[in-house]
DNA sequence: TTGTCTCAG
DNA sequence: GATTCTGAGACAA
């Protein structure tokens, strides 16, 4: 850490750090390997399969199933020898911990821990969810080191927006849970919320804030004129938004709705102002919905030129392709979906010869997209510069590229001949003049080929009809985790990731779907003045990766020791959370449960009494 | 469906 | 508002 960040120029970045090393060009292969681990790992502890992936190192996780479950199974009479469960199927899976504090740091920091009588008050069960939800965060955290070697940042709050900002105050290695109150006069939420900058609330991007600079400074607002250095910059909070006298959902629709803006932009931004972000966490997917290869240039303007690129991409493609789209063939697969471990099941698949033959597509694209980025035109004279990114050109993807039996080479070169190059022809009509520094070649529109409910995950399809099993919870990689939030509905359809929602929670918490139209929310109101938090249930367990290396947001291709820690994690039975932290919680004697047989600590006995209870 | 835009890391 | 290499969602036509 020397002072270098993103987007840094080279000159500048090697003044400050004269060993720097440049290296042109990347693979992201390692980055990309690392971070499916991650999500496979991670994955495995879900019940609901609601993980969602935000770029190569982030993921959000819904939990409220599992918080829901292990509240109700709780001993307020001995929470300090609480016993999380991992699996609803077995009993002893799962970690001992102390339910009388918080795991990590909270925000705002506490000065003693919230009493018991507090916690178990239906009225505060706020409270003890979130801390529930800070220790399962610690646990994971703990396993994603243990079997993975990878440190995380975990965010624990209630829906995806909190617990990613929250997950931003203990930065490498950490985690911090926002407390309640979420409502009301002292809420923690808008203290939190409020003290960010516009541009820094995920959803706001460069353009929304812009507008919201520019409304409340009654001028442009002025951002970093070109790459100039040490342009002001005014800042704009959102408390300043948020309490800006002219400022509510009506004014914020004028200004930000209008043609080509999505509908609600406002709602959706007064809400997230106020920390109010009612989007799900979405079901964990097994194929992308696209994938894309491009790479830049300083200067490309000869079909020569083109005609290379255009093969290097395509052979990227099929192999990206490959990677993520194909499955082995399973022939015994039993074991996969509840018992083993993905990862030791595709290890040994892989060792098998004949594997080549076994493969199958899981997922075929039906559309081939070319874009290109046409360097701007210089102007001499006063014409402006257009400088609009990109142009693209698609047609459906040839069928060829799917066989198996073909040299991806060969695949390639058709590809670009058949395929490529007319749609180059169409975005680049004139035969010169034109000079690229961009060039995308990508599929999308995956169908997914049915086939049957047996993906290699195993957990995907089964997930959406009923609660399921507990997750195997030995190895796969891993990288970073993330927030868990809690989300309303069964919301199994909408071609991509929706899986379903568990939700039961209709007791004390009521789900986040019911508090929107209900009680909650300002009823018919068409525009709501300030919207609640829906409060409900959510548990948002939200990690960002820290690189090893100690660097922000660098994924860390694992490391050789993975491929071992890939083997172990066979029993998940009576570990904890290794944390230290409930110290407690180390060398308890077992004890045997009268009804299932199940061996844990003695202390845990009672509470897992109530997991046989009527 | 196609092409563009915005937002995210 | 642009730089890299992605990926996703939404809108207009």
């Amino acid at each position: 850490m020397q002072g270098l960040h993103k987007l840094q120029l080279v000159k500048e970045a090697k003044r400050i750090c004269p060993d720097l090393v440049i290296v042109l060009g990347e693979d992201l292969t390692p980055f990309r390997n690392a971070s499916k681990a991650l999500y496979r790992f991670v994955r495995a502890f879900s019940w609901n399969d609601r993980v969602e992936r935000l770029g190569f190192d982030e993921l959000w996780l819904d939990v409220t199933d599992q918080i829901d479950y292990n509240l109700a199974l709780l001993n307020p009479h001995d929470l300090a020898r609480s016993f999380f469960h991992l699996s609803r199927d077995h009993p002893t899976h799962g970690f001992a911990f102390d339910a009388t504090s918080f795991a990590g740091t909270t925000f705002p920091s506490l000065t003693e821990s919230p009493s018991p009588s507090d916690m178990t008050q239906t009225q505060d069960s706020a409270t003890l969810r979130l801390l529930l939800t800070s220790h399962l965060a610690r646990f994971l955290r703990n396993q994603l080191e243990l079997h993975k070697n990878l440190t995380a940042t975990a965010g624990i709050s209630t829906n995806k927006l909190l617990s990613k900002l929250v997950g931003n105050l203990n930065k490498p290695n950490g985690q911090t849970t926002l407390l309640p109150p979420y409502f009301g006069e002292h809420s923690n939420v808008t203290a939190f919320v409020d003290a960010h900058d516009v541009a820094k609330i995920p959803g706001i991007g460069f353009k929304l804030a812009q507008k919201l600079r520019e409304f409340v400074l009654h001028r442009p607002a002025t951002f970093d004129d070109g790459l100039v250095y040490g342009g002001t910059r005014e800042t704009v909070k959102v408390g300043h938004v948020r309490n800006h006298p002219e400022l509510n959902v009506e004014t914020l629709e004028k200004l930000l709705g209008g043609p080509g803006s999505p509908h609600g932009i406002a709602v959706k931004v007064w809400g997230l102002l106020h920390g109010a972000d009612h989007s799900e966490v979405r079901a964990a997917r097994d194929t992308p919905k696209q994938i894309s290869i491009e790479d830049s240039y300083l200067r490309l303007d000869s079909l020569d030129q083109v005609v290379k690129e255009l093969r290097m991409l395509a052979i990227s493609l099929l192999k990206r392709m490959h990677a993520d789209l194909l499955e082995e063939e399973d022939e015994h697969d039993q074991d996969g979906a509840t018992a083993g471990p993905d990862s030791s099941c595709k290890q040994a698949r892989a060792e098998r010869p004949a594997r080549l033959e076994k493969r199958r597509w899981i997922a075929h694209p039906a559309t081939l997209r070319l874009s290109t980025r046409p360097r701007p035109p210089l102007n001499a004279d006063g014409t402006r510069t257009r400088t609009f990114a990109r142009i693209s050109r698609s047609a459906p993807v040839p069928n060829f590229i799917f066989s198996l039996s073909t040299p991806i080479e060969s695949l390639a070169e058709r590809l670009v001949n058949d395929a490529l190059l007319p749609l180059f022809r169409r975005l680049h009509p004139e035969k010169t003049g034109w000079n690229l520094s961009l060039v995308n070649v990508a599929v999308t529109n995956m169908a997914e080929a049915g086939s049957n409910a047996k993906s290699s995950s195993g957990r995907d399809i089964t997930s959406m009809f009923q609660k399921q099993a507990a997750p195997s919870i030995h190895s796969e990689p891993a990288r970073k985790l993330l927030p868990a939030n809690h989300v309303p509905k069964m919301d199994v359809n909408s071609g991509a990731d929706a899986v379903a929602a568990d939700q039961d929670s209709r007791a004390e918490f009521g789900c986040a779907a019911e508090a929107a139209s209900s009680p909650m929310e300002e009823p018919a109101a068409p525009l709501p003045p300030r919207p609640q938090l829906s409060h409900d249930s959510f548990s948002t367990v939200f990690t960002s990766p820290d690189a090893r290396t100690g660097s922000e947001d660098l994924l860390v291709p694992i490391a050789s020791k993975d491929s071992r820690s890939d083997v172990d994690g066979g029993e998940m039975d009576d570990f904890n959370d290794g944390s230290g932290g409930d110290g407690d919680a180390d060398d308890l004697g077992l004890c045997e449960c009268e009804a299932c047989g199940a061996t844990m600590p003695a202390w845990a006995l009672a509470g897992h009494a109530r997991f046989h209870a009527p």
